[in-house]
DNA sequence: AACCGCTTGTGAACGCCTGAACAAAGTCGC
DNA sequence: GCGACTTTGTTCAGGCGTTCACAAGCGGTT
């Protein structure tokens, strides 16, 4: 009866709006206070139509024949995307890719803490990243209930990451950003985000040796390139 | 060859393309001669219909009632994603992120090979990540010349990464691979994909806030027409 | 106070991708 | 050799996301 989310908002529009986000916080040391959908929208690489709608799922943001407010935006977008307070991750996984990651400074800026790392190496075990101890992978269950966490983000390599992934979940994780690569399967209610880097060079190539054989078109759509100046 | 592929490939069916092809690795490992598209659907998360429309752009790859080879499709597969030929890439920002880059072994395994680090940071400049010298950014353009590389990758601070993208396309670099979280501007003819990590938390941030049912958003805004029956 | 230009918000068409049902084809058993 | 089962390849419909185009609304100006 009560739909307390009366407007469903896609998943791909989701994912610009934390876009919008960063190019807001960039656009406020300019010392200007309003921003139009379409400076908005070019220096996000988006259609500014597109981001009008993105932006109308929130509910009326602007004024017209103004634009939006940099502050007004701001606000209402961090709240939309889950509040500025910190969000307790935990880390499974610290190889190379791990460290880097637990080290980002672009996540704790925007509330990521990693405030559990995790591994199986006990050589790895008990240094320290970013100034966090890494912890025995035994650990992962009361790590989890220490720290509630909700956010799981697994760097292990392929053959251990659906066991890691099945730990978190038991122990509450319901939201899991997965670089193994493999497809996890997860109960209802949870989500998965997967982020797969070889496939992403292995799609450049196909686009490059696609490009060096047959001369023009691909069925692509611009993907996160802006299309020119305006 | 046989270069007749007139077919237009979705980016979307590349992408999986790729992932079909690691899962066929590891079943190839199992002694198997044939595999069923359901089968391989299931290990690789995606629609067994899907799976084989996917397949179907390359052409008839399997035998009804029996399934598919598995060394036949890894060669089909391997062949539509740009051959196993090494493909030289180059890397600039040699941070925590693309040190992890450099050295991680998902990449050599596929192919692609970093045979030019690049770095702005004295510092940095001189040290060997994953036996290759990392050279100053101001030979750029030596290095693409050098090595023939048509991949870029980028992992450098958001400022800098435009200026950086327009010196590897002046090199002559088509296909670019951006981490620094901004929206790059290229001429026609260059793809760029970008992965945007901080935009995969937020986006799992928003989901989690969202199945909690949190009230936060549109209390405060009232349009005077509740539920926008359209 | 009214006009005018500018910008938002939204309705509608278009195209792409996904998921399911059907026909073709090849193999195994008898 | 023939029938039936299995599995692919394809076709069809549905949903989703994107893009275009227009009306509504607000501020500034006269």
């Amino acid at each position: 009866m009560s739909q307390s989310r009366p407007r469903i908002v896609p998943e791909a529009t989701v994912a610009r709006l934390a876009v919008y986000l960063r190019v807001l916080a960039g656009l406020a040391d300019g010392g200007r206070s309003h921003v139009s959908s379409g400076e908005l929208a070019s220096a996000a690489g988006v259609n500014p139509a597109g981001l009008r709608k993105d932006l109308s799922y929130l509910g009326p943001c602007g004024v017209r024949g103004v634009g939006y407010s940099i502050s007004g935006l701001r606000e209402r977008l961090t709240e939309a995307l889950g509040g500025e307070r910190s969000r307790p991750c935990v880390l499974v996984g610290i190889g190379r890719l791990g460290s880097a990651l637990a080290d980002y400074t672009g996540f704790a800026s925007r509330g990521f803490q990693f405030v559990g790392l995790l591994d199986s190496d006990p050589r790895t075990v008990g240094t320290e990243v970013g100034g966090v101890p890494v912890r025995p992978v035994e650990e992962l269950e009361a790590v989890v209930a220490d720290t509630q966490a909700s956010i799981g983000v697994i760097t292990t390599p392929a053959e251990v990451a659906q066991s890691v992934c099945d730990r978190l979940v038991t122990a509450g994780v319901r939201s899991i950003l997965n670089f193994a690569p493999v497809a996890l399967t997860v109960p209802a209610g949870v989500d998965v985000r997967k982020v797969d880097l070889s496939v992403e060079l292995q799609v450049l190539a196909f686009l490059d040796q696609q490009r060096d054989g047959s001369p023009p078109v691909v069925a692509s759509m611009r993907t996160g390139v802006s299309g020119g100046a305006r």
